[in-house]
DNA sequence: TGACTTATGCTCATTCTGAGACTAAGTTGC
DNA sequence: GCAACTTAGTCTCAGAATGAGCATAAGTCA
């Protein structure tokens, strides 16, 4: 046991911290992210081999000098590179693993990303461009979208895949360790047949299991491989954005069950069907009518508006609805709860 | 709007990412954080001026040649600095602030740190000395502890402060702004009497805004100043360690009720009363045995063992318990639901 | 006007909670 | 050995929260 702490050595190589940003809002009922897309933002971050392409989040590196907070940093990207200002921010996790940052062939600049959550309210109308655009959540990770039922994807792709993966072990231990993992993450029925829940929240989780068992294009791409057999269906990011996008959206399913952070994308008027395609599309799946109002009109979170609507489709006008900002401040805020529940 | 992130700019100043470690222990119904103390460490660490001395967590600086991984090169700090071996490890959050990182005097060398939370069962004769010891986490956040009933430090120093600061605001908004911050953070009842709900889990928003009122001996040090008046009592830390200290506290308080984590902290036998103390060092306060039990027996996360234990005090001996492992491999695995209780 | 659509109110059985009474099985003092 | 005390463990009970569905209201559309 020895306290060698060095920090001033100058042999420790730089690191560089990079930042990035899911920017989340939901436009027609379907969740969205902001997407940064083209080779000319790869070059200019100059991580990446010039032929290489695809989708990112807005991100750029930490500068000490001109930033006081890595949050004051992220607001200073997001706004230059979105025509965003969202009006919540939380950070989300840093990651630091070796080889998950493609292109990054110099491994004396080690680039440690850390991946914020920003949620705004947008209407379709928003920028739009081939390279700068708002991308639904659900092409980069269609497993994870439940509203319609258990996606096709799983049967078709995942499942097939992972007992692939699975009796690809070497050893009977590892084979049981893999066997447990898939079952934990996808609910992959087990071998008395006992299939377990799909919890929502895993979305980490399961991005890396299929990362782990390379059924992904990130895995390929980051070591190097030939496969010879179909991968996930899904779009693949840059560097580790697909990464930072699950983790944001675990931590968002989570946090709306026990804060009020909904309401960071809603206009300031909204139906409460409005609400809930707002909550399902996020979650994944559907939930109760009746309940969701009842659950939302008893926190005391919302208060009506005079006016009606009826804008929507044909059908009884909706009442409007609008946060109240000062339960904020009131005890802990509370969320919407959710159940399950696969019925309109 | 211009997208114009360079990771390879050879101006961007060199960043030191610094790993720190909250160790939790709960040795005798307290709970425990691992300290490092002294001079040494901290001119070690280069950062502090010789002079100054203090309590620490475990920490060192990330060097990316060495760790793959954030979590590797933390597991190696602590391996090197205690005596310990946890089993569980959780980022907690990564603070970037200029100025919190005192003795840092050179701000081209930036130090962002990487905190962690990790969990370990130690018997109270885990190594102790002067400069490496568990020590109680309520000593850095007297008024953290509820179990005997509301702190009196709350009446007799935090209140009283809190109120001056809130005096001592410019303007009337600024006036409301910060009472309504106390008042959420602190339940200190508003204008009209109204008491707010203490929320155990606002750890660091606590400890914030005590810094930012300038009440703890930190915000004093960070900022130079010179104060006529009383801190608040409770130990201080170096650097921004007892900010970390908080984000652990606040974030165990919260997973424990949700997720199976404080197995982690307990032996791998213990009776139920063992459990619940445990428990309660956590969060706080004390909770309704005869539902704790049902609970906890009620999920289905721990078994019986065939023995009896009797060396605690007198009275009939409790039957002993194990955590069921294999919990953590089915389902989503609750935590350990707690409502509060004063009464024991 | 009738078919259809969405909004909203209400009921009901079930489960979950918070609180407490009560019984069981040991130890300690005399 | 017995009274006093201590901690363990069972059971009850009322009220709140949950999950599911029925019924009615108020619009649109053909």
């Amino acid at each position: 046991m020895t306290a060698e702490a060095d920090f001033s050595s100058k042999q420790m190589p730089a690191v560089v911290i990079g930042l990035s940003a899911v920017v989340v809002a939901v436009q027609g009922h379907e969740p969205k992210v902001f997407i940064v897309r083209g080779a000319e933002h790869a070059l200019a971050a100059g991580v990446t081999s010039p032929n290489e392409e695809g989708d990112a989040l807005p991100f750029g590196p930490f500068d000490p000098l001109q930033h006081k907070t890595l949050e004051e940093g992220l607001r200073t990207w997001v706004r230059d590179q979105t025509p965003l200002s969202p009006g919540y921010f939380e950070q989300l996790y840093t990651f630091g693993n070796r080889g998950r940052y493609a292109g990054q062939r110099d491994e004396t600049k080690r680039v440690v990303s850390v991946g914020y959550l920003a949620l705004t309210h947008e209407k379709p109308n928003a920028e739009k461009s081939e390279r700068v655009f708002f991308g639904n959540w659900y092409d980069y990770f269609p497993w994870e979208d439940w509203r319609d039922g258990k996606p096709r994807i799983l049967q078709d792709a995942i499942e097939p895949g992972l007992k692939r993966w699975i009796a690809a072990a070497d050893t009977a231990e590892e084979k049981e360790h893999r066997r447990m993992r898939a079952q934990v993450c996808f609910g992959l029925s087990d071998a008395k047949g006992a299939a377990a829940a799909w919890d929502e929240e895993k979305v980490l989780e399961r991005y890396e299991l299929l990362y782990g068992a390379n059924l992904v294009y990130e895995s390929i791409r980051d070591k190097g491989m030939k496969v010879d057999y179909v991968l996930v269906p899904g779009r693949s990011m840059l560097y580790d954005h697909r990464r930072i996008l699950a983790t944001a959206m675990g931590r968002l399913r989570g946090k709306l069950k026990y804060r009020p952070v909904v309401f960071e994308l809603m206009a300031a008027e909204f139906t409460l069907l409005n609400l809930q395609k707002t909550v399902e599309a996020i979650v994944g799946h559907r939930l109760h009518k009746q309940n969701f109002r009842r659950l939302v009109e008893g926190s005391g979170m919302v208060e009506e508006v005079a006016g009606k609507k009826s804008a929507e489709a044909g059908g009884r006008p909706a009442a409007l609805f609008r946060f109240r900002r000062d339960v904020l401040l009131e005890r802990s805020a509370p969320g919407v709860k959710l159940s399950a529940s696969m019925g309109g």
